[in-house]
DNA sequence: ATGAAAGCGCTAACAG
DNA sequence: CTGTTAGCGCTTTCAT
């Protein structure tokens, strides 16, 4: 591989030039041609190792994130890369599996490498961010929020879990259920609690207790707790899912038997992008999951850049699709 | 950040020392010892970057995709990863969107900052590996084959559109029509060539010109291609699905007109991951994608071991599950 | 087994 | 505007 060294010296220039000339700083017009010409013939790429060693920063961000199977991380994950990369960022993506020890070790790879900002939806409550933090560099909490004093991007989760309950209530189901993520998970807390409290409200006769479930934030925690749901002497004749792999667990039961939406009712808080569903058959509450990347890239890039202001949290809103309107 | 400096000075040793101690070469144990407690109390991280430039490598290899919200890719992804971390490699996701700039531009990334190796799902048949093959990295291609001189790790496609078409002309239906991909990405041409055998000796009397579509890899183009074929004169009476994303656009747009699955007979070449549908109505040819991962992340580190037998590909079988079987 | 010292390739003062 | 030079933090001979 060809270095700034070889370049200056078939471009008879110092190696200075070369790096001020693949760095935008004033060069004359003349040398920058010349000091192209040899790297193109050089076929030279800048050595980002050693650019990061010297500056002791490097134009990559991490974005770590507890599934990378799931389609709504995964639509964050777009939205932070096609701002990061139009800034000359790129992104590594890491996959904590919502687990504690992958999510630190990640963070400490991030740290050794030089990465300029993190941005993390955390594996846990648990999740340790103070070695990170310690090194100055700028974190973003996405999805989740966290105890840090850190700035953030989460949605209004305590009113997705309402208007999926408002909605299935104005088409008319009495005994709505809610499948929700595990408790100790903010998001999943919230969106509980908003079920809980539009129930409470407009069903005050109901034991919420009997028909709230928190499983794991996967299909077959979806589906286990379905599978519960029917089992009990008086099944719900509607469900809330929490996110959108509970849904898909949750309408999988249902179809196995022959309970196909909207025969019972189901609200999913976030989108199913791959259903097969007919659109009129399932009501919808639609997470701004790029958006959320966008904004989370953004403020991310903004503290890379220096930004010092207070940490701030952005919430953004939900948009809900109900199970009767026409597909997009 | 403290550095190994500071480390030799707080355990009175030479640099040298912490750096073998972290590095696993023989160091007396009482060094040991002193070396660990310091870096303990100093919070010291070794600095992966400097290291990178001595060592002009570095243990992270690049996953390059053209599309990181297929779940084709994230499954994939998972095994390249357990793999990977498994050997302490990190893995870092690049997303090509199917465009061979953004691919272009990866592969330079992976170049400059020292990646040890590349697996690749190309984006196009005009993805150029030379500058990459000319670091002498190594690179495995997975999914697609390319026309280059490196390992790969591809999967029976001509098998599997042929066993798709076969399971439908077993279950009886007769006009059974097909939409791939792209048909200059050769996993597609080869399901393609598959569904045009076994229907060319079954249903020699068919215009198979006339049932056959080529889309993007999207669930939009499944959709469009499917709305043509409704729109036939005699429009078929069941489909091969190219890809998951494909079959999920045909589903939804047969589920839309009331012909779901099995009133119209349905294939698809790719797992639904996130399907509602009944698990009896659709045959599933399920493909490989985390062993493909798995073998892909071997292979690579074999070569980065320094394995140099020439190069190979393998070729992973595909399982088919009929629409009438029990879900797993 | 251990230390001294030379770089990996680049950037950023500092001179000129 | 341009060149010289000193490191960034680590690994790795080469001595000892």
């Amino acid at each position: 591989m060809a270095t700034i060294y070889d370049v200056a010296e078939l471009a008879k220039v110092s190696p200075a030039t070369v790096s001020r000339v693949f760095n935008g700083t004033s060069v004359s017009e003349d040398k920058v041609a010349a000091v192209r010409a040899a790297a193109a013939t050089l076929n030279f790429t800048p050595n980002r190792t050693a650019r990061t060693l010297r500056r002791q920063s490097s134009e990559v961000i991490a974005l770590v994130i507890p599934d990378i199977e799931n389609p709504y991380f995964t639509e964050m994950a777009r939205g932070v890369e096609d701002v990061a990369s139009e800034a000359g960022y790129s992104v590594v993506l890491c996959n904590s599996d919502a687990q504690v020890e992958k999510e630190a070790t990640y963070l400490r790879i991030a740290i050794a490498e030089h990465m300029s900002g993190i941005i993390i939806a955390t594996a846990d409550e648990t999740s340790n961010l103070d070695s990170i933090l310690a090194t100055g560099r700028p974190v973003v909490a996405v999805d989740r929020s966290t105890t840090y004093d850190v700035d953030g991007v989460v949605m209004a989760n305590r009113a997705a879990g309402a208007s999926a309950a408002k909605d299935l209530l104005g088409a008319g189901y009495r005994r709505i259920a809610y499948i929700g993520g595990p408790e100790h998970i903010d998001t999943a807390a919230e969106r509980a609690a908003g079920w809980r409290a539009a129930m409470g409200s407009a069903r005050p006769e109901l034991d919420l207790d009997e028909l709230e479930r928190f499983a794991t934030f996967r299909v077959d925690g979806g589906r286990a707790a379905m599978e519960e749901l029917l089992a009990l002497a008086e099944p719900p004749d509607a469900v809330v899912a929490g996110n959108n792999l509970i849904g898909v667990g949750a309408i999988q039961v249902l179809t196995e038997r022959g309970l196909t939406p909207p025969e019972v009712g189901v609200a999913v808080i976030g989108s199913l992008p791959f259903t097969t569903l007919s659109p009129t058959a399932v009501t919808v509450v639609r997470l701004p999951a790029r958006h959320m990347g966008v904004t989370a890239a953004r403020m991310l890039l903004d503290r890379i850049g220096g930004d010092t202001q207070p940490s701030r949290t952005v919430v953004l809103r939900n948009e809900i699709q109900p199970a009767s309107a026409v597909r997009a």
